[in-house]
Parts: structure tokens; sequence; C-alpha cells
DNA sequence: ATGGGTCATAGTTTTTATCTATTATTCTAC
DNA sequence: GTAGAATAATAGATAAAAACTATGACCCAT
């Protein structure tokens, strides 16, 4: 069996004429009548009782053809879900971001993305990088928002920006009254860290010299399992903290006895990126996505101009 | 699109694994591979996400296997219906029967139809000759049992039996000391007959050597409009009339002041015959319907041995 | 009878599907 | 890291299916 013949079984039962039916289908009468005959022969039943004259469908031919109908139908409903899937920016996109870069970013882009691409659903969830790397492994999310470098063969990335980690320490702090920061003065300060598994920790230690102290307990014990949190223990006096520059933005960040002021450093950036699988079909939507980002980013973060080069692609095109 | 896709695809959905998928289809990879490439084309939307080492469907792909699995439910039952009515004794029988014959043949064979083909199911209707005919070519009866020799091209005929007619006469009538009735004594009596349209009204006449005097009234007024008032008005004493054998078995056969003579004249009987479109399909089950009838007719009748002559045929076989 | 209309058949060509062999890629194991 | 196993994609050849044109058989109407 075949749609083809559904199709042309459906012709003839509302013509009751091989030869319409057959122009009706775009094919000649013979190709009609022998398709006919053949899925006759295959099914072991009459569908129509046909003579020179006249061509009458059978109870059994009634009966498929109410199936054949809804089998028409079916199909129907698949290419229409197809057509309006064709857009590649149709259809939920699946975004996780870690939890120091959503926040403050998510904000600065859903309503910009809503007016540019009103049918485009987010699903977003919040993880550290290596959960969403599992999930995009795991095809439960479609691309991730990392700021850490990824190098999997399976995995590709679109970078986004480089965004300068600023100093937060208490308004009671000497800091106070310099503009810039240097290295030599985060060796003075007690700095408070995110919960393991967060990239910004990591990061941090990093921008400071410090090795990495997991496991040894007593600044574990001031980590904090969030920015937010991490920020109320600065402005409490407990000491100071790294923060990402987007994440200056939000309300706390005057009248809160905080002060942030940028460092005065080279390397100290991380650079945000859209990581996605190779083989994720919707690439479009995402450098859509990638595009409003950069679009709608504040003077505070430096977007990526070059783009990364193209690596040698699975497929050629 | 075509059923053969579906199949693949929903193997593929089933299995993650295009080499198992095909196997369990019985193609090699290449091809499964092949097709599915190809309707997503024509979809213009990609199903599978897949690299050498996976497969996931996508959204979009789980949707459209939703329908798939539906269209394929539909064409099984398309199947399963087909299969169930190969028997061509399947499905109903749709016969009329004239009504001079029907209520005296049917209770003959309706119980020995059921013994031999329970699955058989008969739909009857009683109409004259013309109706019928016009049924016939309407295609709202199968078939027609009718006493009157048809040709007509587009129409078959299995002729069944010769049914002799027998004079039916008041018990106070004259003959009533005759063993047979011969064309001198027809001559004698007061003849009844049937309405019009009634082939068993121009039948008599034909046998009595009565020109046909539709149209004049004076007879027409002692027309009935079925055998049983016929014998009814013979019983209250108006006159005789001409029975055909079968209808001699019913339950005023004695005892309700009609007697019933056998006619001694060579051409008195009409030919039974079942009459359908050349074009019907399930010859066979009428084969079959004949049969039954030819096993179970009473001796008062003489079959048809010689089956009709095979005429030219519209195809060869 | 004859001609028009209609479905079936025959034979050929075109299109489609399939196969085998091979390639490219990536994960795993040593 | 490198070799090997696994897996889907590609290429080219072959087989199968479906399409077309031309023709035939038949019925009906004139």
């Amino acid at each position: 069996m075949n749609l083809r013949d559904l199709k042309y079984i459906i012709s003839v039962a509302e013509t009751r004429h091989f030869g319409k039916a057959s122009e009706r289908c775009f094919v000649s009468q013979p190709t009609l009548s022998g398709q006919i005959k053949k899925l006759e022969e295959e099914l072991g039943v009459i569908i129509f009782e046909r003579t020179n004259r006249s061509v009458e469908i059978t109870p059994i031919g009634e009966a498929i053809m109410a199936h054949a109908y809804r089998i028409l139908e079916q199909v129907g409903a698949i290419q229409q879900l197809a057509l309006a899937h064709q857009d590649p920016l149709a259809g939920p996109l699946r975004i996780g971001a870690i939890p120091t870069l959503s926040p403050y970013l998510m904000p600065l882009i859903l309503m910009p993305l809503k007016k540019q691409h009103p049918q485009m659903k987010l699903v977003l969830s919040e993880e550290m990088t290596d959960i969403l790397l599992g999930r995009l492994h795991n095809f439960e999310i479609d691309a991730a928002l990392l700021a850490t470098p990824v190098d999997e063969q399976s995995l590709d990335v679109i970078p986004l920006f480089d965004e300068p980690f600023w100093l937060a320490y208490p308004r009671e702090h000497p800091f106070y009254y310099k503009d810039e920061i240097s290295r030599s003065d985060l060796d003075k300060t007690e700095l408070l860290l995110l919960s393991e598994g967060h990239c910004l920790a990591k990061q941090a230690m990093d921008v400071c010299h410090l090795k990495d102290r997991k496991g040894q307990g007593d600044m574990a014990d001031l980590r904090a399992s969030s920015l937010e949190t991490l920020l109320q223990l600065v402005g409490a006096g407990f000491g100071s903290t790294l923060v990402p520059a987007l994440a200056l933005r939000g309300s706390w960040a005057s009248g809160s006895g905080i002060v942030a002021r940028k460092l005065n450093l080279k390397d100290a950036y991380r650079r945000v990126s859209l990581v996605f699988r190779k083989s994720y079909p919707g690439r479009k939507a995402l450098d859509e996505f990638a595009r409003v980002i950069l679009e709608n980013l504040p003077d505070t973060v430096s977007p990526v101009i070059a783009r990364k080069p193209v690596k040698k692609r699975t497929r050629p095109p």
C-alpha cells in the first residue's frame, strides 16, 4: 500500500470516473487503473465495481475509503506541522545558563527577543557548567551559555562577549576611595568565593592567583551558594569578592553598603559563549539568539567581534 | 511522503540506531539513511539529530511520530478489514426477489444457507421485476431472483429452476374431480389475475392465451395486489387462478376451500433465475447462493441441469 | 451499424529505491 | 596518543516500481 494509492482511490471514489480521477491526480488514466488494480490485488478485495460505463464503489471499498480519508488527514497534519516548523526559529529553544550569568543576562535580552521573534519560545534552565554540559549531551537542552572554554569535538561554540570582573567590597573598606583596583590591592583583602562547582569561583581564584583550597575547609565555610548571597556577605562586611560586570546592574548596586570597582588587570574577565551540539539542527535559531544577545549588551562588556574561524565540518554543505 | 518512510522513521525512533532500524525494516542501512534524509528534505524539518555515536529525535520529529503511528494504525485497519473480506462469501449480499416467489422460496433456503455459511449475511427486498432491474443497475442490490428472461448485456444470469403453474380453484368448482387440467378446461373458468407489473399476471395470460386487457377495466377491477389476496378471492369463489408450484406449500394449501391441480400443458411453467451485474465482484458468493437454492428445492419444481453456456466475456481470464 | 466514451492491456521509458563498497568521524582502550 | 570498533553518510551501480503512449474491448446512443 502507498499513500499515492490512497489518493488515487479517493479521487476515483469522488469522481466515479477513472479518466477524471487521473487528471485530478496529474497522471494518465492507465497509470491510475494499474495502481488501483495492484492495490486491489494486494488487499485481496475489489474496491470499485466497474464497467465501461460506470464506476461504483463496493461496500468494502466504502469502508476502506473511510480509513483512507483519515490517513490522508494525518498526512496533511504532518505536512502542516512541518511547514509551521520550517522556520528554524520556531519550536521551543531549550537554553541553559550558568547561575552567575543567567539572572543578569536574561532580563536584558528577553524583551528584545520577544519583539524580534515573537514565535520563538525559550525554555530556560539554570545550572552549573558541568550539569549543563551533561544536559547538552543528553539532548535535554539545545544550547548552554557558559563562561568556560569548551573543547569537545562534539560541541560547537559561538563566542559572545568578554565580561570583566569587578571587585565588590564593603563601603567601609579602605578601597572605597580608589577608582581602580590593582593586583597588589587584591592580596590585602579577604576574598569570598562561591561554592564549588561554580565556574566563577575558580575564575576568581585564577584572577587572584590563589591556589584552589578545596577540601581545606577554613575558607570553604564561607563559600556562598549564589552570587546574591555572596553579595549579602560582602555587604555585611565579611570580605570582598569578584563580581562579573553584568551582575553589577542589579538593584543592590547602589545603597546597599557595597562598592564595586573595576579591576586594573589585563586578564580579569571571562569569555561568555553559547555552546551547543555540532549535530543540533537549529543552528540558525542559535545564531539569531546570539545576535540578539550581542545587540543588547551594556557597555560594561566587550562583544567578541571576530567570530570563530570555521572549523573542519562533519558534513560539507 | 510514503508509508514506507513512516515505517522507517518509526523504526529509527524506536531503536535510536540506523543500523538496527534498517535490519528491522529488512533494508540496508544506507537505504534507510537515504530515505529518511529525503523525507526530512521534503518536509523541510530535521526529524533526527544524529552523530556517529548517537541518534536522537527532535521535538518536531516527536510530533511527527505521533501522527505516523496513527497513520500506520489506520493502514493496519484497512488491511485487517480487507483480510476479513477476502472471503468472497463475507459481506452482506443484497438480494431482491419478486413477490410471487420470495415468500415461498426464502423459507426453504434461509436455514440451510445459515447452516452452510454462517458468516454470509443476506439483505432481502421484495419488488416487482422492473423495480428490481432498476435497483440492480443502481447498485442498490447485488442480485435479483426473477422469473422473466433477461437479455441485457450488462447483466448475467444463473438459471435455477422451472416452476410449473398449477390451477387453483374453489372446492365447489366442477374441476374438483379432475386430476389434471387441460387448456380447454381453462377457457371455462373466470381467471383472476395479479395487478399490473407482476410478471405472474402476464405469464398467466400467456399460458391461457389471453390477450392483455390492460386499461379495459372490466377485469382490472378484480386484480389483486398479492398472491395471498388472490387466493383469498379464489377461496371466496370469485374465480380461479394460476399459482406457481412453490406457492402451493403454504398453510392455505389444505382446508381453505381451495383446490389446486396440475396443468396438463407443456409450457405452463416459468423459469426462475438469479440475475446480477456482470461487473459484480462477488460472483463466487452468488454461485454459492444458487447452489444452496438448488439443493433445497422441493420435487414440485425442476432444477435446470445444464448450466448456461459461457457467453463471450468482457475480460478473458 | 457506427462513433464516442470508457476502462483495461501491452510495451517502453523514466523515476525511485535499493544494494555494495567505501569514507568520515568519534569514542574506547591500550 | 594511536589503533580499532562503531556508526552514519556518500558514491556508483543495479533492480524495482511507476509512469507514459498507443491500442484494444466493450457498451451505449444515435
